[in-house]
DNA sequence: TAGATTGTTAATCGATTAACAATC
DNA sequence: TAGATTGTTAATCGATTAACAATC
């Protein structure tokens, strides 16, 4: 459920040798992470692309284009050491390295990404939440402390926090945005259904549900629209 | 932030003439209507593709391309009406025939899609809530009841409902799909991070924040990890 | 050894971007 | 009319898939 618009704005200064990795396979390795988990705590010791293949309804070859990108080496014949490609996908995706962040908007879904401890599994931890409504400072939610908004810039100054996460409503979101960057924050994880207007160097990145629910929605408006023998397009 | 894992199964039955829009397309359709919104608000009745690629940070071709999807037809020289626009993307997405949905899993993130009032401006109506623990059923959230989980295929035969979200932990998410298509439901929206296992014609969309907070992760230790001049790729 | 599976290079497919004629 | 902007067809770019040699 993601489009991020601000990676369409690409850099011409483009050099080969740089890492990268297509956004797609990035996605992906949260999702061989999980099933690799399961297998571990299975005790299965090596597995190869075509069974996380079939298991996750995927062809082998792009399950091994995608471990390439983590630098992994594999076995010819019995594949790859589960928990060695577990730590690997860890590793490359910085979940050793914990990101401390603050969030601003506790509203409902504010609530719901505070309470949710399997983050900190990610290499997330929400230290402190801000609401620009001052009636909510003060309060505690999940046992974090919410604070007003225009604490927000010099806390993560000194704090040295680079992450942000926006819960607010669309029409707080780049008020909250130019706090952030004021507070030295380098990334913005943006639930709010608006385009932000950030400098360059700061990574932005949209969770639009509203991009999610069109595509669904589409699809499933179209199934009561199309007749059957022409549905299998798309 | 968001990646269909089921979209990567083609049928080989692909025909030139069923009416198709890519997936990158599908989901920028919302933004371009949040965006018209506003400028019917201020009164401007007419816009062109640059115009909006340049607020939207958006190429003008592609802007163009999009809309064209919808079959909306424009004037040269002068544009796009704007509320013909809106009323065509709304059309196109079906946010006129409305959606109603049963959500499973009454926790945080379930909580906040419940108490989230502006879905409904997006053809979603989340009718009940349900929770696979006895002791959840009978309280009221947002004003929705949340129901035991076996009511759910009874209740969305009657019901009618075709549309199912899932916001219950990885571990009960399978158990719940196989609940809803028992139930006839058609489409799951679902917010586990795991791959469901369901029937071919059940469309499903999974919103995995992990894949997202992966991604954006992975682009902030990269930042703390790469030479500033090797930082312009990707 | 034979067979399975990796790693790598090439081909395909689809989305984005460019080019340009049509039109207001 | 001239210029801006649409609509459409072609070129490019990047991700996926295929092919095949290398290796255990």
């Amino acid at each position: 459920m993601v489009i991020d618009m601000n990676l369409s704005i690409e850099s011409p200064l483009k050099r080969p040798d740089a890492p990268s990795i297509p956004q797609p396979s990035l996605r992906r390795l949260p999702q061989y992470h999980h099933y690799l988990v399961d297998l571990e705590a299975k005790g299965i010791g090596r597995v190869s692309c075509s069974t996380i293949g079939r298991d996750l309804n995927l062809v082998p070859i792009q399950v091994r284009k995608d471990l390439q990108y983590t630098g992994i080496i594999g076995k010819p014949k019995t594949g790859y050491s589960v928990t060695e490609l577990i730590l690997t996908i860890e590793t490359f995706l910085g979940w050793n390295n914990v990101n401390e962040a603050f969030l601003v908007g506790a509203g409902n879904l504010g609530t719901a990404l505070l309470g949710h401890e399997r983050f900190s599994k990610f290499g997330l931890q929400i230290v402190a939440a801000f609401d620009s409504d001052p009636q909510k400072a003060g309060i505690w939610i999940h046992n974090k402390a919410v604070l007003p908004l225009d604490k927000l810039a010099d806390l993560a100054q000194r704090m040295s926090i680079h992450l942000g996460i926006i819960t607010a409503p669309a029409e707080n979101a780049q008020t909250i945005a130019d706090e952030m960057v004021k507070g030295g924050i380098q990334a913005i994880w943006n639930f709010a259904p608006v385009k932000l207007n950030v400098p360059a160097h700061i990574i932005v990145h949209n969770e639009d549900l509203y991009s999610s629910l069109a595509s669904l929605s589409w699809k499933l408006a179209r199934r009561f629209r199309v007749p059957i023998q022409e549905r299998e397009a798309v």
